[in-house]
DNA sequence: ATATAGAATTGTAGCGCTACAAAAATTTGT
DNA sequence: ACAAATTTTTGTAGCGCTACAATTCTATAT
């Protein structure tokens, strides 16, 4: 910075201000510092600036994996947002519990402005670092146990909305899809949601299969032909995400039956695959983008602040395959 | 950390090493200190301590996107050689080039360890940015003319063996898809190696349609169309991914060609969705997880130190599609 | 019991920056 | 032209930590 400001002839204070406040520089001085810093290529050390200043303009994101492109639309908006409020985003991968302790640790480490976590199961340490760390903190799909303060969509409500839609086109024997490893937490409030609604509809809840993970085509076709082993007149199935959708239903094609003749098969989460398949997927759209930016105005402070989790929209796509 | 010190009944000094330099620390006083550490949730600060000690132990990696999961290997390379190394792994995703400067700004303002890019369209300010700020820089998928260093497999190479198992087929209308927009460079020495293979054959190089982004089935689909409107007696194309070509066989399906009895279909990339898919992907894998361990090595200055980028292997998987 | 090598622990100074208040320069009003 | 109001610029001190050298403690040999 000294160097900077010798060579732009003012002192390190201006040289400092022409980055963090660049208002109460006035344009023609300011201009000149940046040329000078252009050529020099002098980046400012955040790390000596938060020191001195004691706080970040960095958000910190934590993703359970980036193996499939549902984060895709989160990460679109948590970007989005931070960028407008004149954050940057970091994210770091952490596919398990211990992983996402110790990315947080570094991005505590790192004493970023928030930390943007994503609900699943977490270390048990992890609540009280944070809470004692005084670091904002958010739980994308987080409920109401959320650490921090949750965003998300009512995932009840949408999985009720999909059922009473399967109800309503008259299908009667419809499985479920429950997913258990993984990012299960996401996951857990729609089976009471479906249960409910096929209660309410005299319709038996019981046809459920459980699956580990809900990764990839490949459990798809598995569950359909479980599903049909387990009632031969299934006429419809829930899947966890579109992908597993997608993959059962290149099983019907396999098997010759007819989507959705035969048997309806509702995806979630809006997925791209789901468009572009054919049948086209009917399928839950969470507008991910909207829980990353919901996410960043909590954690900034400029969210409606409210008991419980934020709530954004959801919709349910009626489309071809059921 | 005087607060830890304090109720640990010991210097500061000594909190620092017990984090920095555990080794350095009696076992028994490492272990009282860290348990007072849990329990006020203290997180050593690593601005201060890239302040004070110069040297950061975490690497940034800046991804071009993370809309489909071509990029998680990789990312799972990185952190693997990263926390092998004991360093942590922090990324940041930048789809355009501007985007991309921005992120690397952030992170030599983190004065991260090093910096590892993928290849593609750059900023044109961005090498000299990274000259002067003396960062260690690695260019993943990049060649003899990358920022920093690159690390690749020899994508030519890939090609040619690609394309010779196709002749080698008896394929001999085979069609090529070149990629223009987006990560474009990516897939730029892919080209001259078909040709070269095809010419080298008597065979004709000049089936080859260019499509602006490699994003998605239905460009697969489209492809194929056209393909076809081109030359109805196409036996063969070749794919810049595996999901394209995925979009191509469905389209093929759908048509009623048979994949490989009329029309043979590789991928690239060996995606999942290549492995699952009926009749399977013939491609080429990467092993992108040893691209992402290669820059790590390279960045922590481990790497055999030779003339041009460091060579990851690479493998032309043979399975039914082509 | 004493000397000595080695391990463990501890002060000191300073990393690069910014908050804050004070000083200097500029603009505005009369 | 001069004072007052406003804008722009500038020192000073200190953020939390670690390198390094100096000091203290522990284990071993004589």
């Amino acid at each position: 910075m000294q160097d900077i400001a010798e060579a732009a002839g003012v002192s390190p204070m201006t040289v400092s201000n022409c980055f963090r406040y660049p208002d109460r520089v006035r344009a023609k001085t300011r201009e000149a510092v940046m040329k000078v810093a252009a050529e020099l290529g002098y980046v400012p050390n955040m790390s000596a600036g938060l020191l001195a200043a004691g706080t970040s303009r960095v958000i910190g994101a934590v993703l359970p994996s980036i193996r499939n492109s549902s984060f895709y639309r989160y990460v679109a908006g948590l970007r989005q947002a931070a960028t407008a409020e004149g954050h940057e985003l970091i994210t770091m991968i952490a596919e398990t519990p211990e992983e996402e302790f110790s990315a947080v640790q570094t991005l505590l480490g790192l004493r970023v402005a928030g930390i943007a976590l994503v609900a699943g199961p977490h270390a048990p340490e992890l609540r009280q670092l944070l809470e004692l760390s005084g670091t904002a903190v958010v739980e994308s799909w987080g409920g109401d146990k959320a650490i921090g303060r949750g965003v998300s969509y009512d995932v009840g409500a949408a999985s009720r909305a999909l059922t009473r839609h399967l109800i309503a086109q008259g299908r009667r024997r419809i499985g479920f899809v429950q997913v258990s490893g993984g990012g299960g937490h996401r996951y857990t409030m729609r089976l009471p949601a479906f249960r409910q609604e096929m209660f309410a509809a005299g319709l038996s809840d019981s046809l459920v299969l459980t699956v580990r993970a809900a990764d990839g085509f490949g459990s798809g076709a598995q569950i359909l032909n479980e599903f049909l082993a387990l009632e031969p007149k299934l006429d419809a199935i829930l899947c966890p995400t579109d992908v597993v959708a997608a993959g059962a239903v290149f099983e019907c094609q396999r098997r010759g039956l007819e989507v959705p003749g035969d048997i309806a098969v509702a995806g979630w989460g809006d997925y791209d695959i789901g468009r572009q398949l054919s049948p086209s997927l009917t399928t839950i759209a969470p507008f991910s983008d909207e829980i990353g930016q919901g996410a960043v105005s909590i954690l900034l402070g400029d969210a409606p602040p409210s008991e419980g989790p934020l709530l954004t929209p959801y919709a349910l796509e009626i489309r071809e395959s059921a």
